[in-house]
RNA sequence: GGCCCAGUGGCUCAGUUGGUUAGAGCGCCGCCCUGUCACGGCGGAGGUCGUCGGUUCGAGCCCGAUCUGGGUCGCCA
C-alpha cells in the first residue's frame, strides 16, 4: 500500500550525506536497490541519481510497526527514509563512495511498490537490447545510462555558457519547414488546412541560420533537434541533436579557432584532459590516399600505400586490369601478423567483399625471407620484391592489396585498416585524436543520378582558385569545406557559405537546377541575399557523437534518453502507429491497404 | 533492398554425432538467521526451446520460410 510524503521533504540525495553529517538526521528518498534481511535486522541500498546509501532498519530503532513493514520491502520499491547518519563500525565497504556511512532509519513510508523488474537495473547490463528498450523507463534507472545523460547534459550547459561568451546568440528556428530535395529524405508532417501540403521536419537548420546571418545576428547558436528519413547506425539516429552555429564576417580558420577553444573547454572541464591546439589538418585527398577515408582514425598508423606504378607492368592480370582501366592499386602492411591462419585471412577477404571488392591479394613476408602470396605465381621475383620494397615490408608483415576502381580500392583498404585494428587491438583506448578534414571537393558525380550533386550542400562556398574549373572540370573544384574528426568518426562538418548571387547561381545550374526550380525551392534565401548579405560560415556538431565519443561508448543510444531501433520504430511507444480514420480524412490522406 | 550475427525458464547462458523426465547461475516465492554489502541455510515454483512448415520411427539440434533485435553495404546534400 502506498503511502504519502506529507510532512517530509528529502534533505540530500544518497551519496551527498557525508561524513560531516555524522550524527544528523537526514531524509532520503529513492529506489531499493538491494535488500539483505538477516532476521532482526534489515539492511536496504537505496539508489537515486547520485548512487547508493545503505539503510539499516532495526527493530530498537524503528519500532515493530516500522520492521515488520521494512520486512515487505523489495527491489525497485520507493521508499522516504528518515534517519540518522552513522558511521559505518569497522565495516567498511570501500567499493561504494558512501562505504563508510550508513542512516539508522528511525521512519519508513513506501512511496511506492513495484513488480520485480523484467531484467536487473544494474551498471553494465548483459541484457538485450530489445528488452532493454521495451522498458527504457527502467534501463534508465541504471547507474552508467543516467551518468551518460548527465555528461550530455553538462556538454549542453557547458557549451551554451562558452557559446554566449563567445557573444553567439541562442536562435530557435522552426520545426515545421519545407521539403528539399537534395540530401536526406524528409520526415514529412501533413498540413492539415492544404491537404496533399506537407510540412517537413528540419534535417538541420542550415537554412535558417543563414538567414539570421542575412538579418545580423553576427553569431548564432542553437542545440537543435534534426531529422532524417534514413537507414539507422550504430552512430546513426533518425532524430539526432546538432550543436548548430554560423558566424558572420569570418573566414575559415575563424570558425575553426572558435571551436577548438569550445572543444578544448569541453574536454578540460568534463574529462580533465588538456587537448593540444591546433589541431592537426589534412587534407581530403590526403586523408583518402593516406587512410583511405574522409574521417581517418590517427590512433594507430597502418597507413595505405599506392603501389600502382610499382606494379602495373607487372604480370599480375588483376593489379595490370584494374590500373588499365583507370583504377588503381592499394596496400596495407599489417606488421608481424604474416603468420595470420589462411582462415583469418579468408575472412578478410568476406570482409571486403561486402564493400564491393572482388578479393583480396596478400603476400605475407616470412622469417626466412621467402614469401607466401596469393600471387607470387604471376610474379617474377624482381617484381615481389620491388612490391615488397614498395610497401615497406620486413620479414614477418603481411601485406595486403585491394585493385579496383580509384576509390572502391581506397575506401575498401581504409575500411579494411579499421578492421584489422579493431581486431588486433592496436587502438589505445584513451586516445583522443582530433583532426580537420579540409579541402573537400565541391561537387561529386552520382552514377544513379547522372550528374553532380553537392558533397556538403548546395551552399558551400568553392575555393577561390578553383573557381575557373566550375565549367570545365566540376569534380576538380575544392570547397571551403571542413569536417572536424575525433577517433574516426566525423562528429562536426561546416563550410564557408556562398553569399553572392552569381556564384550561388552557378552552383544551381552546376547541380543541374534551372533558375525556375532554384527560385522554386530556395526564393526566400536569394531573394534575401538581394539585400545585402555579409561573408558567413559556420558548423554544427553531432551532439550525440560528441557525447558519445566522450565517454568512450560505442552506439549514441547510449546518450539519448528514448532511441529508436533499426527500422527506425520505437520499441516502448510502438511509435509509428496507424491513425484513426478520422484524423486522415481532416489530412486529406489516403491510406492504401496492404 | 543486400549480406552477416543472435533468439532455449524473469535475466544471462549450457545443451555432445538428432534419442526417452531440457540443465546451471542469478532472480523470484516460503521458512530460519543481529552487521550484511555477490549475506548465509533449508525448501519451492517456473521453460516444450521466436513462429510456421518440412525431413525423420524420433527434432532445441537438420532443411525451408517468416518474425524480432543487433552490426554493416547501399543510403545518410
Amino acid at each position: 500500500m502506498a503511502e504519502s510524503m506529507q510532512g517530509l521533504k528529502r534533505t540530500h540525495r544518497c551519496t551527498e550525506v557525508t561524513k560531516a553529517d555524522i550524527g544528523e538526521t537526514v531524509t532520503l528518498m529513492g529506489w531499493v536497490q538491494k535488500r539483505r534481511n538477516l532476521g532482526s535486522l534489515i539492511f536496504v541500498d537505496l539508489r537515486d541519481r547520485s548512487g547508493l546509501m545503505q539503510i539499516v532498519f532495526d527493530e530498537n530503532d524503528i519500532g515493530s510497526e516500522g520492521f515488520e513493514k521494512a520486512g515487505t520491502v523489495r527491489s525497485e520499491f520507493v521508499l522516504a527514509v528518515v534517519g540518522r547518519v552513522e558511521a559505518r563500525s569497522g565495516a567498511v565497504n570501500e567499493k561504494m563512495s558512501t562505504g563508510e556511512l550508513e542512516i539508522r532509519a528511525t521512519q519508513l513510508r513506501v512511496l511506492s511498490e513495484a513488480e520485480t523488474p523484467p531484467f536487473p537495473i544494474e551498471e553494465n547490463s548483459q541484457t538485450k537490447e530489445e528488452l532493454r528498450l521495451k522498458h527504457r523507463y527502467l534501463d534508465l534507472r541504471r547507474p552508467d545510462i543516467q551518468r551518460n545523460l548527465m555528461v550530455k547534459s553538462r556538454v549542453a550547459t557547458l557549451s551554451r555558457n562558452f557559446m554566449a561568451e563567445q557573444g553567439f546568440l541562442e536562435i530557435e528556428t522552426p520545426m515545421l519547414g519545407k521539403s528539399t530535395p537534395e540530401g536526406a529524405r524528409d520526415y514529412l508532417v501533413p498540413s492539415r488546412i492544404y491537404p496533399g501540403s506537407f510540412f517537413a521536419l528540419p534535417q538541420s537548420p542550415q537554412l535558417f541560420k543563414q538567414l539570421l546571418m542575412c538579418s545580423g545576428y553576427d553569431r548564432y547558436f542553437q542545440i537543435a533537434r534534426c531529422f532524417r528519413d534514413e537507414d539507422l547506425r550504430a552512430d546513426r539516429q533518425p532524430e539526432f541533436t546538432q550543436m548548430d552555429m554560423e558566424l558572420s564576417f569570418v573566414d575559415i580558420d575563424d570558425v575553426i579557432e572558435v571551436n577548438e577553444k569550445l572543444l578544448v573547454h569541453l574536454w578540460k572541464e568534463i574529462l580533465g584532459i588538456d587537448l593540444k591546439t591546433p589541431f592537426r589538418r589534412m587534407t581530403w585527398r590526403e586523408a583518402m590516399d593516406r587512410f583511405g577515408s574522409d574521417k581517418p582514425d590517427l590512433r594507430f598508423g597502418m597507413e595505405l600505400h599506392n603501389v600502382s606504378d610499382t606494379v602495373k607492368d607487372s604480370g599480375f592480370a588483376v593489379f595490370t586490369g584494374a590500373i588499365a582501366a583507370g583504377g588503381s592499386v592499394r596496400g596495407i602492411n599489417v606488421k608481424g601478423q604474416a603468420g595470420m591462419p589462411r582462415k583469418k585471412i579468408d575472412s578478410l577477404t568476406e570482409f571486403v567483399k561486402g564493400y564491393g571488392l572482388k578479393g583480396l591479394a596478400y603476400l605475407a613476408v616470412l622469417e626466412d625471407g621467402s614469401y607466401k602470396s596469393s600471387f607470387a605465381k604471376f610474379m617474377t621475383p624482381e617484381e615481389l620484391n620491388s612490391l615488397v620494397e614498395a610497401m615497406d615490408g620486413e620479414r614477418g608483415d603481411l601485406l595486403l592489396f585491394a585493385a579496383d576502381k580509384d576509390k572502391l580500392a581506397l575506401e575498401t583498404m581504409g575500411a579494411l585498416r579499421c578492421e584489422l585494428a579493431r581486431r588486433l587491438e592496436l587502438i589505445d583506448q584513451s586516445k583522443f585524436e582530433f583532426l580537420w578534414v579540409v579541402e573537400f571537393p565541391l561537387l561529386e558525380y552520382s552514377e544513379e543520378e547522372g550528374r553532380f550533386t553537392a558533397m556538403h550542400h548546395p551552399f558551400t562556398m568553392p575555393m577561390e582558385e578553383d573557381l575557373p574549373y566550375i565549367n570545365t572540370d566540376p569534380g576538380r573544384v575544392r570547397a571551403k569545406a571542413y569536417d572536424i574528426v575525433l577517433n574516426g568518426c566525423e562528429i562536426g562538418g561546416g563550410s564557408v557559405r556562398i553569399h553572392q548571387n552569381d556564384i550561388q547561381e552557378k552552383m544551381f545550374e552546376c547541380l543541374g537546377f534551372t533558375k525556375e526550380q532554384a527560385q522554386e525551392q530556395f526564393s526566400f534565401l536569394l531573394n534575401a541575399f538581394k539585400y545585402g548579405v555579409p561573408p558567413h560560415a559556420g558548423l554544427a556538431y553531432g551532439l550525440d557523437r560528441v557525447v558519445m565519443l566522450m565517454l568512450g561508448l560505442d552506439s549514441i543510444r547510449d546518450v539519448i534518453a528514448f532511441p529508436k531501433v533499426k527500422d527506425s520504430s520505437c520499441l516502448m511507444t510502438q511509435a509509428p502507429a496507424p491513425v484513426a480514420a478520422k484524423q486522415l480524412e481532416e489530412l486529406g490522406i489516403q491510406v492504401k491497404q496492404s
